[in-house]
RNA sequence: GCGCCGAUAGUGUAGUGGUUAUCACUAGGCGUUGCCAACGCCUAAACCCGGGUUCGAGUCCCGGUCGGCGCACCA
């Protein structure tokens, strides 16, 4: 097995990227600390995410808390549909699935048992590991979602969110008039969501507290076109459909125009997203042969989406492992909270042309009718208004009771309306990234050794664009003026936002290799040349070769190698 | 949660119940050094936590925490 992981995690460690909690208490399963560089790092994949989603795209960024009210995940369906019946053996100790051992035991329905139900079924049963009856024993609810209350007195109930997705569904109806009240338009959400695992392994793969960025694209149900799909037809890009998991197949490259005109994707809006992200998990360093895109088989898709995509990252330690989740969620998220907060969740579509709409309207004569029945007067309005009336008069059913209304009660009119549109609950894309996997994922892949004079080196081949140091600036010695020079650099870089890191300590040789270790791209160094004819050396990582350049080309040189605008090669030409 | 394995300076390690816990790298200081982990001198820095056995525990035993692997879990 490659140790990959372990050295990248001990210089993590080491370097100060990644850092287990509170360690001075002991560090906490499936929590960690970023350290200075990988804070730094981590908020540079943010922000390469923002220029996606936020500049590129136009969806605005929104903030919601990571506490939300109970009704809120009880329409998402977190409180009844994220927690399992458990029970513990009292022979080996083993959980069990209470509603798996029931079946087991020949028990009917225990799937919609309450956990009252279950204990009293499954007393007879036998543990599934120990084969020893249970007796009784108490079943209880393991939720995956974190649990507090809100407030001193009330103990209202509150939830860490799993999911930063269900502040979009919470905001539909102001996003939506925030957006003009028009179809398509989404909202992005970058922050923390929590997860209890049972247990968390996989060092930084499997947190219980974890940042997701998500985007929640609002579209019609019929216009699943995507507007800007010109951008991607023709991107081409691997994709493991689950046909071809299901014939042992592999992944094959394609182009987006043909993978949905070919039904291996199910619309052009999340194909628009699968080669969106393909070409940002490129910008933030992962490497092309190890990224795939594997569609979900039906069994693993929740029952509410109509496709589902995983990009996965191959890792040498955990093999491939999911970073970003594309769905089409469809409309369930918006009716269910529709329907638990009896907010309206739709948009109006007007219709290009107002239709004209033949219809009948029977208007009762309330003054008689109120009159003669009274109590049951409102109901027979009601159901006047769905009769069938015949010109003797009408009958309706009012509890049970079939009441003839005469013809003289009401009034018949044919009339011609104008229908101006519909309301439609839209349908949701939901493009979903793991920041900290992608950051893992950054981290393995830049990891690398090779050799120089003889000597290994480690070097950590982070793209400029994630870099947590973008440039390091050193006076060849520390003194006669070349220090003075050099901090004077770093001055002037960090005045045009570049992250630069002076350091005059110790022989040239050791601080190259020491930015080689934390990623830093670019190294300048003030010789005693550059007191002649103010020039200094700029020296590229991953070459080790420098060439020579004046102080005053320095910042524009530096922004664009950052930017990614021209490469260290073409500067030497 | 269960089972197996592990935990010693920042990192990697040595250490068979008996002095002041080994070594290297790293880091800091001084000197030296004119572009890729050079050198000299000095300095700092560790037995995961809690119990127990023992005259004496880094070492043996029990429990916990964290980490790795396997099981289970993973809308």
């Amino acid at each position: 097995m490659s140790d990959t992981f372990e050295k990248v995690m001990e210089l993590a460690k080491r370097r100060g990227f990644i850092w287990p909690t509170s360690e001075c208490y002991g560090a906490v399963a499936g929590f960690i600390d970023y350290g200075p560089l990988g804070a730094m790092m981590k908020r540079r994949v943010e922000n390469i995410w923002r220029d996606f989603y936020v500049i590129q795209e136009g969806y605005y960024e929104i903030e919601c808390p990571t506490i939300g009210q109970e009704a809120v995940f009880v329409a998402s369906g977190h409180v009844k549909g994220f927690s399992d019946k458990m029970c513990q053996c009292p022979h080996c100790n083993e959980y069990l699935r209470a509603d798996h051992v029931a079946e087991a035991g020949g028990v009917k329905g225990a799937s919609v048992m309450k956990s009252g139900e279950l204990e009293a079924a499954i007393a007879p049963c036998t543990c599934l590991n120990c084969g020893e009856v249970l007796g009784k024993v108490a079943v209880f609810d393991f939720n995956l979602m974190f649990k507090t209350t809100i407030g001193p007195g009330s103990q209202r109930t509150g939830y860490l969110r799993p999911e930063t997705a269900q502040g979009m569904f919470t905001d539909f109806t102001r996003l939506l008039r925030f957006y003009r009240d028009k179809l398509p338009f989404g909202a992005v959400q970058i922050g923390k969501s929590y997860r209890n695992e049972i247990s968390p392994r996989q060092g930084m793969i499997r947190l219980r507290e974890f940042t997701q960025a998500e985007a929640e694209i609002f579209v019609h149900p019929n216009e699943k076109n995507h507007p800007k799909f010109a951008r991607y037809a023709g991107y081409t890009m691997p994709l493991f459909t689950a046909e071809a998991q299901e014939q042992q197949g592999s992944a094959v490259t394609t182009t987006m125009q043909d993978a949905v005109k070919k039904g291996l994707i199910a619309n052009e809006y999340v194909a628009y997203y699968l080669a969106l992200t393909h070409q940002m998990l490129i910008k933030i360093g992962v490497k092309p042969e190890r990224l795939r895109f594997r569609q979900h088989l039906c069994s693993e898709r929740a029952h509410y989406a109509s496709d589902c995509w995983d990009a996965e990252v191959f890792s040498d330690r955990f093999g491939w492992v999911e970073t970003v989740g594309i769905a089409d969620r469809t409309d369930y998220d918006l009716k269910a909270h529709a329907q638990q907060s009896g907010t309206s969740m739709s948009v109006f579509i007007q219709y290009p042309d107002p239709k004209k709409v033949q219809r009948r309207r029977i208007i009762p004569n309330m003054g008689v009718l109120g009159k003669q029945y009274r109590q049951k007067a409102k109901a027979i309005f009601a159901a006047l208004e769905h009769a069938e009336p015949t010109p003797d008069g009408a009958d309706v059913t009012v509890d049970g009771e079939t009441i003839h209304i005469p013809a003289d009660l009401f009034e018949v009119r044919d009339e011609i309306v104008e229908i101006r549109g519909e309301d439609i609950v839209p349908h949701v894309i939901e493009p979903s990234y793991g920041i900290d996997r992608m950051c893992y994922a950054v981290l393995e892949q830049a990891y690398d050794e090779d050799s120089a004079d003889g000597e290994t080196r480690t070097v950590m081949r982070l793209s400029p664009a994630v870099a947590p140091v973008q440039v390091a600036v050193f006076p060849l010695m520390a003194r006669d003026g070349l220090d003075t020079i050099a901090e004077e650099i770093t001055h002037t870089l960090h005045a045009r936002g570049i992250l630069a890191e002076y350091d005059d300590s110790g022989a040239i040789g050791r601080r190259y290799r020491r930015q080689d270790e934390v990623g830093t791209p670019f190294a300048v160094t003030v010789d005693y040349d550059t007191k002649e004819n103010r020039t200094v050396t700029l020296r590229d990582r991953d070459s080790m070769k420098q060439v020579r350049i004046a102080i005053g080309d320095l910042p524009d040189t530096i922004c664009a190698l950052v930017a990614g605008t021209f490469s260290f090669a073409s500067l030497g030409r």
